[in-house]
This record gives C-alpha cells, sequence and structure tokens, in this order.
DNA sequence: ACATTAATTGTGT
DNA sequence: ACACAATTAATGT
C-alpha cells in the first residue's frame, strides 16, 4: 500500500503523513460501474484516489442524472470533504467509471491532519480550489447553453482518464451523463466528425484532434 | 450458416 | 422532440 501511496503522493506529503496515511487508512477496490457514494448518505470517511477514474454526478427530482466531473488518480472527492467535515449527507452521487483503487481515511483522522500537517491542510485547500473552478466553469457551459462545448470537454476528459483515443460510449450513454437527448449528441458528433476533429464508429469514436 | 431481434446511429420533418 | 430508415451486433435454431 505505502508503494502505491507513494507513487501518487509522494511529492504532495511529507514522510510522517505518509506513514499515518498507511497506518489509518484502508485500501479498497472497487470495479467499474460500482456506486462508491449514494445520494443522502452520510460519510464517514473520505476517499484518496491512487489509480483509475470516478466520476461526480448530481440527480434531479425525476431520478436523471447529470454529470458534474471526473476525479482522477491523484484526486480527492472534494464534496466529500465537505461533507465529512460538516457531517452532512451527501448531496452527490460517486460511480466508478473505471476499475479503480481508493484509500479511505477515516473522519477522525483527516480532522486531526488538518491541525497537524501543513501538507494536509494545502491539499485539502488547494484541491478544493481547483474544483471550485472547474465547476463555476461548468456553470458557464450550462447557463450559456454552450453543448458543443461542453461535449468536447467531457470527450478530452474521457481520453485522459482512459489514456486512449477510442472512446467506448454509445450516443445514448453520452446523452445521459450530460442530461441531453441522443439525436443533438449525435447530430453534434457528427459535426466533429466533418471538420475531422473525431472519427465515428459503432459503440465507440476515435479522436483525432480536438 | 441463416433468420430473427434488438440496439445503435443517421436524417428529415 | 418525434418518427423512421439504415446499419450493425447479438442470439437462437
Amino acid at each position: 500500500m505505502i508503494a502505491s501511496l507513494k507513487e501518487n503522493f509522494n511529492s504532495r506529503f511529507e514522510k510522517d503523513l505518509l506513514e499515518e496515511i498507511s497506518e489509518t487508512g484502508r485500501l479498497i477496490q472497487v470495479k467499474e460501474g460500482e456506486r462508491l457514494i449514494e445520494i443522502g448518505e452520510y460519510l464517514r470517511s473520505m476517499p484518496l484516489l491512487i489509480s483509475g477514474a470516478i466520476k461526480i454526478l448530481r440527480e434531479d427530482q425525476n431520478g436523471d442524472e447529470l454529470l458534474l466531473y471526473f476525479i482522477e488518480k491523484g484526486d480527492t472527492c472534494d464534496m466529500s470533504l465537505i461533507c465529512c467535515l460538516g457531517h452532512n449527507k451527501s448531496e452527490i452521487r460517486a460511480v466508478a467509471e473505471l476499475n479503480s483503487e481508493i484509500i479511505m481515511i477515516p473522519v477522525q483522522k483527516m480532522e486531526e491532519w488538518m491541525g497537524k500537517y501543513k501538507s494536509w491542510r494545502n491539499f485539502v485547500l488547494q484541491s478544493y480550489h481547483e474544483r471550485m473552478l472547474e465547476m463555476l466553469d461548468a456553470i458557464d457551459n450550462l447557463a450559456f447553453n454552450k453543448l458543443d462545448e461542453r461535449l468536447v470537454k467531457y470527450l478530452k476528459e474521457k481520453q485522459k482518464i482512459t489514456n486512449n483515443d477510442i472512446i467506448q460510449s454509445t450516443h445514448q450513454e453520452i446523452a445521459y451523463e450530460l442530461y441531453t437527448s441522443r439525436v443533438v449528441i449525435s447530430r453534434l458528433l457528427k459535426k466533429l466528425e466533418n471538420t475531422g476533429q473525431i472519427e465515428l464508429q459503432r459503440n465507440s469514436i476515435r479522436i483525432i484532434n480536438l
């Protein structure tokens, strides 16, 4: 566990902290599609992502999902940070996008470390800041209805987390994540194909140049 | 190997 | 948004 921990967080955390993490955290493995956090749940530990990727979703009254953002290795889930600290219910759902490894840290410890380790405090604050900016960006895109931009961003993110130029999803799945209809996605993808940025295949999309 | 069905994608209204 | 055609994948016989 120490090894995988160091791989991702070595530069960020001091030695003592790394040790404490490996002592108190437990390493769990999740399979693709598994739900980590459900809306309304109380969180008693916070996740550090070692490998893989997690997607964070919001749900509306009808039970429809909207993709908020992805978490990659080396990140944590900021919503769960807030929930833990405030002892609130989760406002979001977390689903594993890929098979992933996660270290779960109990709330008490993370509170303790906030005072004890500067690197921990910085990590928390910085990732919180990053996510905040990303959220603002997402809100902009929603407000101005730039669906094509959202789609491009989605494709890029997916390319990044899978480390693969070929994206394995149907138009329907993408539409569901971006909260639109399949037809809209199909048309937008077609445009991107015509401008030579992607190549469309059945059940998959190849990214040429975004 | 073939036929049938279901799912995915493209397009016009 | 809806309807439908065309294409492809999945399944059973």
